[in-house]
DNA sequence: CAGGTTCTGTACAGATCCATCCAATACTCG
DNA sequence: CGAGTATTGGATGGATCTGTACAGAACCTG
């Protein structure tokens, strides 16, 4: 073999992603991606094929590096139901607010971003995207069906129902991140999805 | 004067509008949008300046013709507050269905698409976003609080914190209907949300 | 009908975009 | 240490993008 990479795969791969994030698929040139990461073409292309490849790549990761702590809430047999969903309301709102633009302004979630801008157009992403919403509505169910257990959840409707106002919820607190809510209205509106949840 | 527009403006601006509404600002090239207005590049500069002057009218124009009915639902006097949360969400599926790309799928809101997409990067288009949001959380509370009144919204939560919710359900069923939920899901996501709202 | 003005289609300019090519470099392995 | 290979930087290609320039057609007004 020869003369080894000088760069860090996963880390370009990171700031990537961050591009990705900020700025969405289209408005993300490749000498946006080149400065993100630090990499010249050649060495992005060598490595990542395609500025679509690397988007997908970029939204895999993603994908893979949000849903571990979310699963762990959701499957926390320490916690009741509503506690679960809880948590993932107050990790989602902690989330929009560790990652910001450089102006401050939230950049939201990869994922919903992608859905809006992309999934039309681009059945790859929108595959992906698809098979992490059968993940996390199926993480929302065990945790749900749990809390209809623990007397926790209202059994008023099923699981599933329950699962997919919860996901649209996180959509709707990523949406208004992105519309300027501070943290504070953030919380208020995961506070009375609550409501909605309690027996 | 002397020789006349063989167009109607209004109409092609409607089209544009539906062209950036389907594929976003930044895919929607100003080729796309003589196409789908039918006017020549000269048409176009010469009646909206530039892509940019063009969306933001586009973008003025669809959040007009969309906060009139909803003014009018929300305002609605004959109605339980309730009932006008009710009926925007009714409605709200409804135009979730009504507008619907080539394929079939949905486009979601431009207003959504635009936060998404766009407002970080573009003051003008963020400010029109913003002015709208301030206006749609008004209605909401004007309709909430008439719900307080009439017994029909809780008392538990004020209506600023039960407005905001109410928005991001709507964000939150717009981003999933882009997702690939269909009607039924779009309508126990609000059955769910006005769970949260009941005294 | 003629004069003046606006509209419209085509061509073009300049920038930018994604991707590739190639030579020079730097490293590993025999 | 030398041969071979992968990486790297920079130049380059071809396509596309936004916006402009210009000439001729179309129309209103007097």
């Amino acid at each position: 073999m020869a003369r080894p990479r000088t760069f860090d795969e996963e880390r370009a791969l990171d700031a990537a992603m961050r591009a990705f994030w900020a700025n969405g698929y289209e408005a993300t040139s490749t000498q946006d991606l080149c400065e993100a990461t630090g990499l010249g073409r050649s060495s992005i292309y060598n490595t990542f094929t395609s500025k679509h490849d690397l988007f997908r790549r970029a939204l895999a990761r993603y994908i893979e590096l949000m849903s571990a702590p979310q699963a762990e809430i959701l499957e926390d047999a320490e916690r009741s139901g509503l506690e679960r969903i809880r948590a993932l309301f107050a990790r989602t709102v902690d989330t929009e607010f560790d990652h910001r633009g450089d102006d401050g302004s939230s950049i939201g979630c990869l994922t919903v971003n992608t859905v809006v801008e992309l999934a039309r157009r681009d059945p790859e992403a929108a595959a992906l995207v698809e098979g992490d919403l059968d993940l996390r509505l199926g993480l929302l169910r065990v945790a749900l069906e749990a809390g209809r257990r623990d007397g926790t959840i209202t059994t008023r409707r099923d699981a599933d129902t329950l699962a997919r106002f919860v996901n649209a919820t996180i959509g709707g607190m990523r949406v208004s991140a992105q519309a300027g809510a501070d943290r504070a209205v953030l919380e208020s509106i995961a506070d009375t999805a609550l409501d909605a949840l309690r027996p």
